[in-house]
DNA sequence: AGCACGCCGACT
DNA sequence: GTCGGCGTGCTC
């Protein structure tokens, strides 16, 4: 495609709002676009940045044509991420623009960094010489140009110091290039040491790198040196001159994996994820798009950065269902970024020790190849698992820990060692009720249950942003003190470790924990250095994270996952079973893992305690086979939310009269959402369930061409191949 | 998605 | 008499 500027004057913009083809504009006498150029455009009564398109205009009348204010000095975003832009919009039934918007995250870094201000010797020396003077006089004689806080800093002298030394004419004033992020990662910095296996699985990795698409099923137990193998590959695409991406689930907690980057390329990778700092958003954005930034490791949303020249796409943990985004645009970031690598023609790897049971079926299909790490990395040994079965092995009345999890934690701590306690579910209890009168305490603007959180005194709803104060009377008999919590929480584990532990250091870890992602990175940090005796968590802490101490393992309630009706359920289990397991026993030391359940014969609990992953798979897969479901036939949901239940039930109905005949594709419901009311608005939903070979996004685009216009309060969303159903 | 316009309730 | 709630409609 050419990319000079367009000889007609008017040129297609995407507009960051839900239009479903780009606005025109007028290009003004002097101003050169091309496709892929960041402009600002008058967009009704506000201005807007938007994104040059290529795909050809529609005649629009001349006294709407508003011209182009700005273009921005910017490099364009490239033809392949302009196509994959249009590529998500039709799979997700997205507006083009709203997914252009997703590249435009980073407002203030369509202009160039700015010059900064500094300063360099000019030859002179001070008058006096100070010790001070001296250490600033050491640094800077080597011609190099520093910041004026920069330099002082480095010689642990003042400010005044350096405008001293400036008045006296010592130094002269220069611009200083913005510095880079992150310095350049180096693909020979160490030399890895891989066993025989590893080698193997590098090697093939490091082929496919040199290709054109591939995908890449990496697939090796917890502590069988996957990053390592992978890094293989990044270094291979970083001596290729190309730029690399690593999705990882929840960046803020992996603080681990830019170590050991660092410690193999001797630099870090630019990262990329909501807590990064506005300036340090605009810099990445603005370094990757200049393609100064080699390698990013971000979250889901760094497959919209802008860069000019990706050649490896690693997804990492790629069965994490925090690679599913469900909002705005619905999409999957594991797939999309299979999808990127195809249509940027580079490999992708994707990487897990219990991967998700689509990327196993594409592997075995033939369209992922499987590489495959079967021993755990140098002395770690896999520990050994039991299940707990709470009918035989029941806790204490008022208690939630079996006397065996009690006994196993007494001689971990005894020996100076470290126990985790997993339950994936924050605050106190799950629900409050009155003992007299049976009042539940519910969420007024959502159908759930307020989750008491004691240490903060408040009842709290999960779904929105609703809290209330714990009241010591029932509202509603108005009886003191007869309230009661039902079920744990990870504080109310705590409490019970407590008191069974008095002595113990015991820290307790959830998402929802005051201090944000740098209070985390620190007590995670602190575990691992082994200040902490007991670690109850919430999953978070099953993520990656490497406790050399940690030698026992403990699920609090490993049957959870399982009782609601989705159909990915027990999968879902296994990966989270198998990766808290997992964080036990990795360096060698004779390690456990307890879990308590009341299902000691499930599928799942006997995948994981015999170790058996195969046969979990294989009969998971024969499963998803038998009921057509993806990836073996394709899922589509349309979610109707309104004000009121009878127009969110209506509105359904309409839709559901509105689905075309096909012989493939049925629709399934309304029905109402398993959480039917959140944040004020009823949920109803239509389940879209079609043959493999299908065209969901054309049935889809019909059926809501033909529903009931969309009025009032109701709001339709619709989620192509859905994780959850919730 | 934003933003303005527009039409009904409680207040300086 | 105005300030302000959010329903409806439009943006090249």
């Amino acid at each position: 495609m050419s990319e000079d500027s367009s000889p007609t004057g008017i040129v297609p913009v995407l507009v960051p709002m839900p239009a479903e083809r780009p606005y025109s504009y007028a290009v003004p006498p002097g101003m050169r676009v091309v496709p892929g150029s960041i402009v600002r455009v008058p967009l009704g009564p506000r201005e807007v940045a938007g994104i040059v398109w290529d795909t050809p205009t529609d005649r629009v009348d001349a006294r709407k044509l508003r011209p182009i204010s700005e273009v921005f000095d910017c490099p364009p975003i490239e033809e392949k991420a302009r196509r994959f832009v249009d590529w998500v919009a039709a799979w997700t039934l997205s507006a083009p623009g709203m997914v252009a918007r997703m590249f435009l995250r980073a407002p203030a870094a369509f202009d160039p960094e700015p010059l900064l201000d500094g300063l360099r010797w000019a030859g002179g020396e001070p008058e006096r010489l100070t010790e001070a003077r001296a250490r600033v006089m050491e640094l800077a004689r080597d011609g190099m140009a520093w910041t004026r806080s920069g330099l002082a800093h480095a010689a642990g002298a003042s400010l005044t110091v350096i405008d001293g030394l400036k008045a006296q004419g010592v130094f002269e004033t220069v611009m200083i290039p913005p510095q880079p992020v992150v310095a350049a990662p180096d693909p020979s910095f160490a030399t890895p040491e891989l066993s025989g296996d590893q080698q193997l699985a590098a090697d093939t990795l490091r082929k496919r790198a040199a290709g054109g698409f591939s995908v890449s099923l990496l697939d090796g137990v917890t502590g069988s040196g996957k990053t390592e193998v992978y890094f293989e590959a990044i270094a291979a695409a970083i001596e290729a001159g190309r730029q690399v991406l690593v999705l990882v689930p929840e960046i803020a907690l992996t603080a681990a994996f830019l170590d050991r980057f660092h410690d193999r390329f001797g630099a870090k990778p630019a990262e990329w994820h909501s807590d990064l700092s506005p300036r340090m958003r605009e810099r990445v954005w603005r370094q990757v798009a200049e393609g100064r930034v080699r390698v990013v490791a971000g979250a889901r949303s760094a497959l919209f950065l802008p860069f000019r020249d990706l050649g490896l796409i690693v997804v990492d943990e790629e069965h994490d269902p925090a690679y599913k985004q469900e909002d705005r645009v619905f999409y999957s970031a594991r797939d999309m970024a299979v999808v990127r690598g195809h249509i940027g023609s580079f490999p992708v790897v994707l990487a897990s020790a219990t991967p998700s049971v689509e990327s196993r079926v594409n592997a075995q299909q033939g369209r992922y190849e499987r590489v495959v790490l079967s021993g755990r990395f140098a002395e770690a040994a896999l520990p050994d698992l039991r299940a707990i079965d709470m009918r035989r092995d029941p806790p204490a009345r008022g208690g939630f820990l079996s006397p065996l999890l009690l006994r196993e934690m007494e001689k971990t701590v005894s020996r100076g060692e470290q126990a985790l306690l997993f339950l994936n579910r924050r605050g106190y209890a799950p629900l409050t009720l009155c003992r007299v009168c049976g009042h539940r305490f519910q969420c007024p603007d959502c159908s759930s249950w307020l989750v008491e959180h004691r240490f903060r005194g408040q009842l709290v709803c999960h779904h929105c942003a609703h809290t209330e104060p714990r009241p010591e009377a029932c509202p509603e008999c108005g009886t003191l003190d007869h309230l009661v919590a039902c079920g744990p929480g990870i504080e109310r584990i705590a409490e019970e470790v407590v008191s069974h532990f008095p002595d113990a250091r015991t820290i307790m870890l959830s998402s929802d924990m005051m201090g944000g992602v740098k209070r985390l990175r620190l007590e995670l940090d602190a575990i691992a250095k082994g200040e902490a005796d007991i670690v109850i968590g919430t999953q978070l802490v099953a993520k990656g994270h490497n406790f050399p101490n940690m030698t026992l393992v403990g699920v609090v309630d490993a049957d959870l996952g399982l009782a609601n009706g989705d159909p990915r359920a027990a999968e879902r289990t296994f990966q989270l079973l198998s990766q808290v397991t997992g964080r036990a026993g990795r360096t060698g030391r004779k390690s456990l893992g307890l879990i308590q359940t009341y299902q000691p014969a499930h599928p799942v609990m006997r995948a994981i305690v015999s170790g058996d992953a195969e046969s979990f798979y294989e009969q998971e897969i024969a499963e998803r086979e038998r009921a057509h479901l993806p990836p073996f036939g394709r899922l589509a949901a349309i979610i109707v939310s309104a004000a009121t239940r009878a127009e969110a039930e209506g509105h359904a109905r309409g839709l559901r009269r509105a689905a075309p005949a096909a012989s493939d594709i049925s629709v399934l419901g309304p029905a109402e959402a398993p959480l039917s009311l959140i944040a004020g608005r009823y949920r109803f939903r239509l389940l879209v369930h079609g043959d493999k070979r299908s065209d969901m996004q054309s049935f889809l685009r019909a059926l809501l061409s033909a529903g009931p216009k969309q009025r009032g309060s109701v709001r339709v969303q619709v989620d192509v191949d859905p994780q959850s159903f919730l």
